[in-house]
DNA sequence: CAGGTTTTCCAAAGCGTTTTGAACAAACGT
DNA sequence: ACGTTTGTTCAAAACGCTTTGGAAAACCTG
């Protein structure tokens, strides 16, 4: 069934039904309705292809996908994807994953603004001087980045305040008496990792303290990752008596260790970790719950995938800027320092 | 850059141009190296909607993505796509993601059908009786099945060996001396789960013993649900002594509940635990280390996107049927039942 | 070298839409 | 009554590719 069928069956010019079907004005209502009703009832739909190459939109958005083992986002992606899909399903538009088996984007989008399969992308994580906003740039190809980066060229973003939610959570670990507090970030070559590192800095200065380099580290958002480095930095003299997280899956690492070290979670030490709230994986079922900065990746994909249907609409990127605030929500992890905080293990 | 400006670039026809580009053998070996090189040059890639129309194939596969809260399947799905989409992309072919807002897949895929959006689908975790094999069948839309159905319709389907997995699995902590055995399952209407509950069950039997149906629960996949049934089964007369979690994330939340309880994991209680194998979430790295049944779900993905274009490429899909075997990997969390069984917590 | 093959290339006809430019009728203003 | 809008419809021309059906050129074969 294609639309010079209806139309034949309507005893209408194609022109019209096209008209009609795609909400011109210009059409009797009368007839638009007659042809509604057909296409209905026939199971008209117009054809994806044909209607991008006349139009000259390609009806899809693109996102990387990295499919390297050791990519950083894992978890985090599918939130992100789904936030984007159920956005962008509302308008009809195709959201196309574009696997990464290496980790330079350039080429695949490269690849995608020549094909026309899309018409705009959406990255994410960016690195410090990111190729990529000067090659989405020259090539033309509108674009969101999910995340924050410094660069002369004008382009729209959002992005979560990892400074202040780093900021806030030391501060109160400081408040509540501890002293040495170690850090669990992301890769370090992640811009966010290193507004987290601000955040941490400048509230552990802010109070006159000097943040411990031994205590501080970073890599992928796993479990393993995690363990490993609270291990490490349990050995450490003093021993911190609270951690920073930065996603569930290192703090899982983190439960770990402290469980190995014969340490009570939320007595002994505490823990703050970032979350980005998983439906599986719920920061309150945790024994103990865990105290959290709390900011849903979904609500951030659904958002992008606005932001960029508004830049497809005519809205210049430029103008497009969002910083989230970051929730702190305190359980049972995050408690008083103990008494002696140099207590060996 | 289009076709028509390639080819009086080169002095040539476009249709010669278009078969040198795609590999026809009727054109000249020199002929061909130099279209393929101005290409390259000039940065010429044809227009993927032009070619889509023009040849009736979508050049794009598609997937079901459930969005609601409540979907069983969030961790999983990154790495399922990732599997699907490292294949797909050495075809460049794309993979279209199709947000589900209610569970109901079939509208979904009778737009992206009737819309020539994709030449095939993939649809996951079937329940019994599923209606998408049917609708699937009657739209003419090609699929492969990652799972298993009873169904008269001939179709390609991929799974892994469930039954045999848990029939394994239940066995080993039989042999153990296990007698009380808790079964966490996924939601009770997915044909998975039900494989492996005759798994468990066959198991038990075959050794004469009788499955107890207090110690059987199912549900999502969640860290909560595994909490809050282990917390359940713990409160049970007599106590089990071991348990079967159906994925790493309620496998989460039975280690909480038993911490909880001050039960011993690997000495007071064995768990295995079903793994597909995430990149960030190691088995090995637990503590105690997980003993697991394990099948990575991203080799699946590969293989069944690569089992998809097998169809497209026209192999029949009732040929297609792959049960993959499963690893039964033992840790430090499956030990000897403890001297008295029925020790009351 | 005539006749037949094979190789190499091309013009033009699709593919199923949207969109342009025009046509026709009905309604309007004077 | 007549030009002028206004509302509704249409035929035909894109959109950029693939593919069909030839045709010209080059290469055999006897």
């Amino acid at each position: 069934m294609k639309l010079k069928d209806l139309a034949a069956e309507l005893g209408l010019s194609q022109t019209t039904v096209s008209r009609a079907l795609n909400g011109y004005p210009e059409v009797n209502e009368a007839t638009r309705e007659r042809v509604t009703e057909a296409a209905l009832r026939l199971g008209y739909r117009a054809n994806a292809s044909a209607r991008r190459l006349a139009t000259g939109r390609a009806g899809a958005i693109g996102v990387a996908l990295p499919i390297q083992r050791n990519m950083a986002f894992g978890p985090h992606m599918s939130e992100f994807l789904s936030g984007l899909a159920e956005r962008l399903a509302q308008q009809e538009i195709d959201l196309l994953v574009a696997p990464l088996d290496n980790e330079d984007e350039v080429p695949v989008f490269r690849r995608l603004a020549e094909s026309h399969r899309v018409d705009a992308v959406i990255i994410s994580a960016p690195i410090i001087n990111d190729r990529r906003i000067k090659e989405l740039t020259d090539l033309g190809l509108p674009f969101v980045l999910h995340g924050r980066v410094d660069s002369p060229l004008p382009h729209a973003w959002l992005d979560i305040d990892n400074e202040g939610a780093f900021r806030r959570a030391t501060a109160h670990l400081i408040d509540l008496g501890h002293r040495h507090i170690a850090m669990i970030n992301g890769p370090e070559e992640q811009t966010f990792a290193i507004h987290r590192d601000q955040g941490f800095r400048s509230a552990m200065l802010a109070r006159g303290l000097t943040p411990d380099p031994q205590l501080i580290g970073g890599g992928r958002f796993t479990d393993e990752n995690g363990l490993r480095l609270a291990q490490a930095f349990l050995e450490m003299t003093p021993r911190p008596t609270a951690f920073l997280a930065g996603s569930m899956m290192t703090a899982l690492g983190v439960f770990r260790a402290l469980r190995l070290a014969g340490l009570d979670l939320g007595k002994d030490v505490s823990m703050i970790a970032h979350d980005d709230v998983f439906p599986y994986l719920n920061a309150d079922n945790m024994v103990p719950s865990m105290s959290t900065t709390r900011s849903s990746i979904r609500a951030a994909g659904a958002r992008i995938a606005e932001l960029a249907l508004q830049i497809l609409a005519g809205k210049p990127p430029s103008s497009i800027h969002e910083l989230w605030p970051v929730e702190l929500v305190l359980r049972e992890s995050s408690g008083p320092a103990p008494a002696d905080p140099r207590a060996k293990a």
